[in-house]
Formats: structure tokens, C-alpha cells, sequence
RNA sequence: GUCCCCGUAGUUCAAUGGAUAGAACGAAAGCCUUCUAAGCUUUAAAUGUAGGUUCGAUUCCUACCGGGGACACCA
């Protein structure tokens, strides 16, 4: 991950504060070994679990500087660590780990925290001065909204809502693109192919599917240097703010356009803070290049471009020959709207699929160059295609994946197999298909990390077994439905069992390590990490559930489980609202 | 040509430089008169190649092989 949003994030949070008291422990040790000398150690939970639940490498660390025997030095620090509080077993292991099993108090304590912060666990308050922009979705007006884009928002979202878990203020903000050829392709086809007369009553969904077999149209009779050459005139008539049929019709399609896109983006649960279309910034575009031309820009056959090669990145051009901003004066202008508009911003993150990345290693480069304000500020972002079959599907020649269609399909495979599993009534099997197929569809994407390309099968988009949002969702409602068999809970008598079983031990002890993951799937960029955990947590769950009846089991036995079916339920519920999906009581 | 990203079971993906490389799907076999079987329990199966750094490398470095991408007037 970058080093700048690394950069950013450094500060002291207690993350987990069993790390925390071993370290500083460890370090006075560590002391009296040597003097001055710094050394590099980590305490960590072991893969495996049954070498304990947090280990150190420090005796690795120091056989080197020492001199000695990592399995000696391991010892002799292992004896000098007393916390009969906290510590139950202290156990060396080769090469030269020590291994630290922490008493069960402590998970209870644990637990109690989760059953009364409620959703509020696993949140971070420190940082909450600080004001973040993430701008994501990106779609162009006069187009279909396609997979590409539903990848950006769907990631997108799960960013802002893992840095509002860690205390920051976000600025939800889209740009899109109301401007450019594509815009002048569509007015055109839309010209040739006319408007149905009952267009006005179609559903806004339809409406852009017409505009979309428009564009599609034009962008293939656009080799005919005829057609090319009106559709040019469209374009410039557009930048111009002429009043025409033509710019009326633009107007027109750029409103249906929206409506669109508003309702994608509103069923995907993202509600902007701040749009920037790019016929507001394309101004100042302008400006920004002509004004700069000498110290950062020069002119080369009539265009003006920056030349990058001696920052060691590429050359992009800025204006055309003919006098046109290109999409990367709108850039730096964007940027500098961003700015005038919050001046008060500590942070601006640009969320792009990867091909932009040396695009906007300059953008950002050339910003820094223009105006102090935006050094280490101005952050990208890259995030992974879709592919199917290894391939990306192009748009232009009309052959990407509709965003709304992925809904629809994705929706109905989920109602199929809703009716064959179960009897609900139709507003019921509606409303769970629709949290269900958007698990699904969030969860798999989110799933990946975030910088690679994911493949995705069209005939199983949505998985309803295994490591899924689905399987997820269905172990919450487990949850849920014990507690509604059982009734009563009195979630501050919980106790710890004389005798626990093992998988309500491994539930138990996972259910804390939840705050850890908030913040590394937050600072790290990586939603995934937070779908494995979950993956994990539901997995242990259905072990526990298999495992340990609760309703009918003996009042003591009866109070620690509901305790621990009420903490996973919350727990899965804050980590799938960080992924941006909604919980339900039944499915 | 220059630069960037990616190569892990048949397939899709994990693994802050750590201990026996984890899952899921698919394949084979079990478990519903007890809280939702969208579940649980077993079995088989993998780090592209060659070096290097390190006590220790899937992870870091170098070269090569393979896949994808960016690189002048289109976003």
C-alpha cells in the first residue's frame, strides 16, 4: 500500500491492548540485556492457534545481536514476564518463540464490552478532527452505468465507512463525466433513432438502456469520417453552451441520465455529499494549464503538455493543437475545487481502476508542483477490474455489463432460490432477495484485495454457500433466531463457564480480535481482510451452533451462550454495515 | 522499447518476513423426531523457473518465463 496513506494514519491508537502491555513489558526486558541498541520485535496472534493467543519473535530478533541461542534468550525473557493477571501459560518454542495463552477473564470482559458498546464496538474516536474526501463511482452521464462503475462505488463505500469507523469525518464525493465525445455520440444516435412518444412514462431504467443503444449506435458509425464530423460539431456546439435542438436534447438526456444514476447509487446505499460534474470544472481547466505554461507545462506541436520525463513519469498532454482541455486539465482543476470548497481537508483519496495509476502519479505530481496545500494531501487509489474469462468487456463498442443488469440478475437468482428453499409471502421474499443478492454481489468484490483483478463466473455471480455474504448473513440470522426462541437475556450477569467447550472458546476468543481488523482493514485499504474475518466468525459460530444447544440448555450454560450468540450477532452486524450491507432477522 | 501490476490445489481467492501454506467451489463419504441443512463432520489436491538477503522467504532483492495494463492531442 502507498506509503503516504501509511504516512497518514501513524499515530498511537490502542489497537489491542494485550499487544500493547507486552510490548512495553518486553521492551524494559529487553533493556537490561543491552544498552542503546534498537530492536525490531512484534507481538502477534500465531497462525496456529494452539500455540497460544499471542506470540513473540524478540528472542529471534536479539540471537543475532546477542550472540546467542534464540531458545535461551527466549527463556530467560520468559521469566522475567510477570502479569499473573492477565497471563494464564508462558511457553517457549523453537526456533525461539514465546508463546503467551491469556486467561479467559479477559474474552469475557471482552464480550461484555461488545454487548455494551453494541454497534458502537470496534469504532475508533481519536481521529475524529480530521476531514477525508473519497471520491469514487465516476460514471459518465449519457451512458449506461456499467460493472466498472458498480465495483468503484460498491469499494468505494466500504472505504468511507471503514474510515468513519475510525473516527474520521468523510466527504462521500462523485465526479462525473456530463461532458466529452460520448456525450456528443449519444445526442447524435438519440437524433437519428428519435424519442418514442410514450417515453416520458417509461421506467427511468428503461430509459437508459434507449440512451445507451444510442451511444452504442453512434460509437460504431463514428468510423464514417462524415458521421465523425457531425458529431464533432455536436461536441463543440455542447462546450460552447450554444442553444440548440442539439444542446436542448443534451440537456434532456443528461437529466434522464441522472435520475438513473441517482437510483443505482441509491440502491447501492451510497448518498453523495458532494457531486462534481465536469461541466463545472472544465473552466478553470483552462486556466490552470495557460497560466503555468514555462515552470511545469511547455508547448509541443501546437498542444500543451507536461513533460514527465525528468520526474521520471510519462508525458501527458494537458491542452490539444486545437485548443481543447483534455481530461487531465480537468484533474488539476477538480483538485483545486476540492480545496476552495473544504479548505479544512487533511486528506483527499481518489478511488480509480488501476490503468489510471501512472496517469495520476502526474496529476498528483503536478499538483504538488502548483500549490503547496496539496503535498502528501492528494492521494490515488487504484482498485481491480472485473473480468470475465480473464477479459475485460470494452464499452465502447457496446459490449460492457450494464450495472443494472447485474442488480436484476442477481436479484432474481436469489429470489429463484429463495422460493425453492422457503414459503415467505411475496413483499417478504422481495425485501430478503434484495439484502441477499447485494450481500452477495458486495460481498464478492469485496473479498478480493483491493488493488487486483477479480473473475468472475456470470452464471454464479452470486454464491449462496460457503465463503459468501450470504453464508454471513445467514449465521447473523441464526443468531438473531436464537434469541427470539429463548426470550430472556440479561446481558450484564454474563459468567464465565466452569467447563467451556472448545468451539465456544474459539468463538469467544475470535469475537475480540474484531477491533484489530476494523483498523487494519481501515489504514490498510483492505476490505478483504475484514470478509475473512467475518468468514471466520460466521464459521465458528455454525461450529458452536452445531455444537452447543442454547435454548434448552441448563440456565448457567444457557445465559453464557445466548451471551455469546448476542455478541456475535452484533459483531457480524458492525462488520457488514463496514462493508456497506444490511443485516435482516430472517431468510 | 520504457515503466507499473499479477503468477499459490482442477477453478476462484487467502496467508502484518515466522512455526504443519489456509478457505470456498467442484469431486468422494457421512449428519435433520433438539435453537433456520443457505448448515455441520471427514477425504484427495498448490507456492512459474533460477539465484541472492535472512536464524527463517509465498512474502524482500536480481534475472528469466508467462498473463494484463499505461505510455501525445479520446475519459
Amino acid at each position: 500500500m502507498s506509503m503516504k496513506i501509511q504516512e497518514f494514519f501513524k499515530n498511537n491508537v490502542v489497537v489491542d491492548p494485550i499487544i500493547e502491555v507486552l510490548e512495553q513489558e518486553i521492551t524494559e526486558i529487553i533493556k537490561t540485556f543491552l544498552l542503546d541498541q534498537e530492536v525490531n520485535f512484534i507481538v502477534e496472534h500465531p497462525s496456529e492457534e494452539s500455540h497460544g493467543d499471542y506470540a513473540t519473535n524478540v528472542a529471534m530478533a536479539l540471537a543475532g545481536i546477542l550472540k546467542k541461542n534464540p531458545l535461551e534468550i527466549a527463556n530467560e525473557i520468559a521469566k522475567k514476564i510477570s502479569n499473573p493477571d492477565l497471563i494464564e501459560k508462558i511457553e517457549v518454542m523453537t526456533p525461539g518463540f514465546i508463546n503467551f495463552r491469556i486467561k479467559n477473564d479477559y474474552f469475557i470482559s471482552e464480550l461484555k464490552n461488545i454487548l455494551e458498546q453494541k454497534e458502537d464496538y470496534g469504532s475508533f474516536e481519536q481521529e475524529v478532527s480530521k476531514k477525508i474526501m473519497v471520491e469514487f463511482g465516476q460514471p459518465n452521464t449519457h451512458k449506461a452505468f456499467h460493472i466498472g462503475h458498480l465495483k468503484s462505488a460498491i469499494s468505494g463505500l466500504s472505504i468511507v465507512k471503514l474510515f468513519e469507523n475510525l473516527g474520521f469525518k468523510v466527504i462521500k464525493t462523485n465526479y462525473y463525466g456530463d461532458i466529452g465525445m460520448h456525450t456528443a455520440k449519444t445526442t447524435w444516435g438519440i437524433l437519428q433513432k428519435g424519442i418514442p412518444d410514450d417515453f416520458d412514462n417509461w421506467d427511468k431504467h428503461k430509459k437508459m438502456k434507449y440512451i445507451d443503444d444510442a451511444y452504442v449506435y453512434a460509437s460504431e458509425k463514428f468510423e464514417d469520417k462524415k458521421i465523425e464530423a457531425e458529431i464533432k460539431e455536436i461536441n463543440k456546439d455542447i462546450y460552447k453552451k450554444e442553444d440548440n435542438e442539439r444542446t436542448r436534447l443534451y440537456e434532456k438526456i443528461k437529466v434522464w441520465s441522472l435520475e438513473h444514476l441517482d437510483a443505482v447509487f441509491a440502491e447501492l446505499g451510497i448518498i453523495y455529499d458532494k457531486q462534481y460534474p465536469e461541466t463545472k470544472v472544465y473552466e478553470n481547466a483552462l486556466k490552470i494549464v495557460e497560466e503555468n505554461i514555462g515552470d511545469i507545462f511547455s508547448e509541443s506541436d501546437g498542444a500543451i503538455i507536461y513533460d514527465g520525463e525528468k520526474d521520471g513519469l510519462a508525458t501527458w498532454v494537458f491542452r490539444t493543437g486545437e485548443g481543447n482541455v483534455t481530461y487531465s486539465a480537468k484533474d488539476l482543476a477538480l483538485g483545486f475545487q476540492k480545496f476552495e470548497d473544504y479548505p479544512d481537508l487533511n486528506l483527499n483519496i481518489t478511488l480509480t481502476s488501476v490503468e489510471q495509476t501512472d496517469y495520476f502519479k502526474a496529476i498528483i505530481k503536478i499538483l504538488e508542483k502548483l500549490d503547496n496545500k496539496f503535498k502528501k494531501k492528494y492521494i490515488h487509489i487504484p482498485f481491480g477490474w472485473m473480468l470475465r474469462g480473464g477479459k475485460k468487456t470494452s464499452s465502447r463498442m457496446g459490449g460492457s455489463v450494464k450495472g443494472m443488469d447485474i442488480l436484476e440478475e442477481a436479484f432474481e437468482v436469489t429470489q429463484t432460490k429463495i422460493k425453492e428453499l422457503k414459503d415467505y409471502d411475496e413483499k417478504e421474499r422481495k425485501e430478503i432477495s434484495r439484502v441477499v443478492s447485494l450481500a452477495g454481489l458486495k460481498f464478492l468484490i469485496l473479498s478480493h484485495e483491493f488493488h487486483k483483478n477479480i473473475n468472475y463466473d456470470p452464471k454464479k455471480f452470486v454464491n449462496f454457500e460457503g465463503f459468501s455474504g450470504p453464508y454471513v448473513l445467514y449465521s447473523y440470522v441464526r443468531a438473531k433466531s436464537i434469541l427470539q426462541k429463548s426470550g430472556k437475556f440479561k446481558s450484564g450477569e454474563v459468567e464465565l463457564l466452569q467447563i467451556i467447550s472448545e468451539c465456544e472458546l474459539n468463538l469467544l476468543k475470535w469475537l475480540a480480535r474484531y477491533p484489530q481488523i476494523t483498523y487494519r482493514a481501515g489504514t490498510e485499504i483492505s476490505p478483504h481482510l475484514l470478509c475473512n474475518y467475518l468468514y471466520e466468525l460466521a464459521q465458528r459460530f455454525n461450529q458452536f451452533y452445531a455444537n452447543c444447544p442454547v435454548v434448552n440448555a441448563p440456565e448457567k450454560e444457557k445465559q453464557f451462550r445466548l451471551a455469546l450468540s448476542v455478541g456475535t450477532a452484533q459483531v457480524l452486524k458492525n462488520g457488514l454495515s463496514l462493508l456497506g450491507i444490511e443485516t435482516i432477522e430472517n431468510m
